[in-house]
DNA sequence: CTTTGAGTTGAAGTGAACTTCAACTCAAGG
DNA sequence: CCTTGAGTTGAAGTTCACTTCAACTCAAAG
């Protein structure tokens, strides 16, 4: 009966609209057959997929890089609960490191709230190695990549 | 010597492009006088202002929030210690909000990996952990990029 | 003075992740 | 059969945060 889902009860199980569903196809994120008629019919297992393409954007991940490691799952065969554990674990280290930095960063503006100095040199918010950066165009990602190497110095304002 | 910056300066020791202070000023972000020779000069307490742009967007916030917070500084005198305190103090509950929720994530996540299922009804990665209502689950997508109201379920893969 | 490197502008391009639109076709109830 | 809601397409639009470009001018060293 349903064995297999339309477009509007994939995004309404998962959350995520039609035109992003059909977005990410085209992306190769999931797939769907196709009806007599041209319609896209999923498979349960797609549902899957599109959790954990969510789960991997909430933990800061990009779609291509999302595409890549779905592309390493095994195409013959429907992936088994180790298949998603593996790609989860991955997923985990990066998050913790994500946490990590977010972490120095409130740390480090807890610091500079105590004296409102906002001197970047003192309190060390600038410090390379952690964050600042981000070269070539586009969109900047919310938390930076690492790299870059300011000499910050506020002292007289 | 060096009451004023060029922009060239305040490139180099704030790790921030050139054609990225053009933008922050054309956002109203930062400001500079002008050369006879129509060049920009910066005082130093711009430098401030930069430091304080790029920690709030590591901290998750937009420019144009980041350009109201700014706003909301004293435009007479120059800014003191407890303004930017203040400003700080508000990044860091958001800061730690953040956290609070990537933490979640990971907790989530790692009780995932325990079983490899991603089938969010039982590992709670989609449950907001109270809202659980009704028959079958409801649970949603814990950050929502939109409104809507997903009925997670992968238990039949 | 000449050269060179730094600075100026507005307009257009970039990349990510989508959404919206127009102009259709398909599927199911009455 | 007819209507209606759901689905189809490619192309274009949107937001954010910038960068790149072309075509200049300015500032300082030699």
């Amino acid at each position: 009966m349903h064995e297999s889902l339309t477009i509007g009860q994939l995004s309404a199980r998962s959350g995520v609209a039609p035109s992003a569903l059909r977005f990410y196809e085209r992306l190769g994120l999931i797939h769907a057959q196709r009806t007599g008629g041209n319609q896209r019919r999923y498979a349960r297992s797609e549902l899957r997929r599109v959790a954990f393409i969510r789960i991997s954007q909430q933990v800061g991940i990009s779609l291509d890089e999302i595409r890549a490691a779905l592309d390493s799952l095994p195409a013959s065969r429907t992936p088994t609960a180790s298949d998603w554990a593996r790609l989860s674990s991955v997923w985990r280290e990066r998050l913790n490191e994500r946490i990590r930095l977010m972490t120095k960063l409130r740390d480090d503006l807890d610091s500079c709230i105590g004296c409102g100095c906002l001197s970047l040199q003192r309190c060390a918010l600038y410090n390379p190695g952690d964050s600042l950066g981000g070269e070539g165009p586009g969109a900047r990602l919310v938390l930076p990549r690492t790299e870059g190497e300011p000499e910050v110095d506020v002292r007289a304002s």
